[in-house]
RNA sequence: GGAGAGAUGGCCGAGUGGUCGAAGGCGCUCCCCUGCUAAGGGAGUAUAGGCGCAAAACGCUUAUCGAGGGUUCGAAUCCCUCUCUCUCCGCCA
């Protein structure tokens, strides 16, 4: 959410910055909105200053056991006037909530701009794209070549984008997640944490996802029954553990000897894909469940761009560890996500596709989730201010695994384990289809 | 699932219809005193808005005592609904 204060004041130049991510303002409807609330809001508190001055008067009068119908009749009337009035602005409250509620966050000045995504920018590429020497197969191919992947079943199981991995393929998705815990945990400072994976419309809401992402969402019923009802607030799975991560801070006030923090999660993550059909329909790149370890900074404002650079750079590490090709890109203002001000791509190479697919995802979102959140710190001068948030994958654990067996897979269908995951592997230095079991 | 008790400011905790945005304490900030340490004295210290001012300082004002609704001229206080926490019992990985 963008602070209203800015919009008021500077709203010429939040129009420009949102139009640079094809967003366009509702300006006219904002203005006139603005303009109605000035004017109820001052009425309302007009009459609720007159109540009050009665309502202390009639106190006043009582304990001194005087007459009170005379001051009582001066607010006879009051009461519907005032209750109307509260009403119209409550009304046109919403109204400008609604609408500030659906505004992304503006684009920092070092975002390159552009329209879409050919017009981001790519910083850095690292690592040598592999050649071989036999015809490269998908990862969908080895996977079931190996016998250790299977969609057919999952989609009996559950449906489109669903997928099943046994044995050592199992089992190194399973390496991946730890390997990236332990790496972020032991060399990079996080907190490990373990964080649910269901959660409510507030923390959906604190990270921008609700309300106007609801369709990517997927919400839970509780024993045959809709957890959601006019009392109680429903549940969702989460699409990230952004969420989760993020909306610890939710509400709080954090002491600022304790900032940065840091937390690494490992998670499914779930996402029902609407909109996406058609896309990337074959194997595990898009599914409606997957794993992912992600990484969240809780930092002072000053440090938050500082921050995102490192935040990338252990992503990376994780990369390089491995030794995947990847890139690092800029996304441009129109590409970005919902909440980011900045936002950096990390793009392992995928053989098969001969190209560089989306790995990570890491943004700075300033203060535009912790105004949502109300998560603020005491700052130097003791006075609370607003935290800024930021959050990235470290790295995507089933896209990671494909990037593996495409990487490192071998002429005769078996992929080699890379060095760093054998630990994990008991040792074992190949997928093959004898091994399998 | 059954029975009961709770939810108040950064924290603890008082407050059952009227100068209560809220006593007292802790913590924190500033000042004074004390040649260290310990202790003592004084003042200040919630948040989010609105309006005024070119702006800051400031002034006026509104809302907020778990959330939402209701009663009332007036609600932290009374009524209803919900959420959460704690204790006991039952069930359970």
């Amino acid at each position: 959410m963008l602070d209203i204060q800015l919009l008021r004041t500077n709203l010429n130049y939040v129009i420009e910055k949102l139009s640079s991510r094809n967003f366009s303002f509702p300006v006219d409807r904002f203005n006139q909105l603005e303009a109605e609330r000035k004017k109820i809001q001052t009425h309302t508190q007009e009459l609720q200053a007159k109540r009050n001055t009665i309502s202390k008067q009639v106190g006043l009068a009582k304990s001194k056991g005087e007459d009170t119908t005379a001051i009582l009749a001066q607010v006879s009337n009051l009461g519907d006037a005032l209750k109307q009035s509260v009403t119209q602005l409550e009304q046109i409250q919403t109204e400008l909530q609604k609408i500030l509620f659906d505004v992304p966050n503006l684009p920092h000045d070092s975002v390159p701009k552009g329209d879409g995504e050919t017009d981001n920018q790519e910083i850095r590429r690292w690592g040598a794209i592999p050649s071989f020497d036999f015809e490269i197969r998908d990862h969908v191919s080895i996977g079931e070549g190996l016998k250790l992947l299977d969609f057919e079943t999952a989609t009996k199981l559950s449906g489109a984008r669903f997928s099943i991995m046994k044995g050592n393929l199992a089992r190194l998705h399973r390496a991946l997640a730890q390997f990236m815990l332990d790496t972020h945990i032991q060399e990079h400072g996080y907190i490990e944490t373990y964080a649910p994976y269901l959660v409510n419309h507030d923390s959906l809401h604190g990270t921008g996802q609700l309300p106007k992402f609801e369709e990517d969402l997927f919400a839970v019923k509780a024993g045959g029954n809709a957890v959601e009802n006019e009392h109680s607030p429903g549940l969702y799975l989460i699409p990230t553990a952004e969420v989760s991560l993020t909306n610890i801070v939710r509400d709080e006030i954090v002491p600022l000897q304790s900032l940065p923090l840091k937390f690494v999660a490992h998670t499914p993550c779930f996402r029902s894909e609407a909109g996406s059909y058609g896309r990337d329909t074959r194997g595990l790149i898009r599914q409606h469940q997957f794993d992912k370890v992600e990484l969240v900074h809780i930092v002072h404002p000053e440090s938050s761009y500082a921050a995102i650079e490192e935040l990338v750079g252990h992503a990376e590490t994780i990369l390089q560890k491995l030794e995947l090709p990847y890139r690092v890109v800029a996304l441009c203002t129109a590409d970005m996500g919902f909440s980011a001000a900045k936002t950096y791509d990390i793009e392992v190479w995928l053989p098969a596709q001969k190209t560089y697919r989306e790995i990570s995802s890491c943004s700075n979102c300033e203060s535009f989730q912790a105004r949502r959140m109300q998560a603020r710190f005491r700052n130097e001068n003791g006075k609370t201010s607003l935290l800024h948030t930021l959050n990235g994958s470290g790295l995507a654990v089933g896209r990671t695994l494909v990037a593996i067996l495409e990487n490192y897979q071998n002429a005769d269908g078996s992929v080699t384990i890379p060095e760093m995951l054998r630990p994990y592997m008991n040792g074992l230095d190949q997928l093959c289809t004898a091994g399998g079991q």
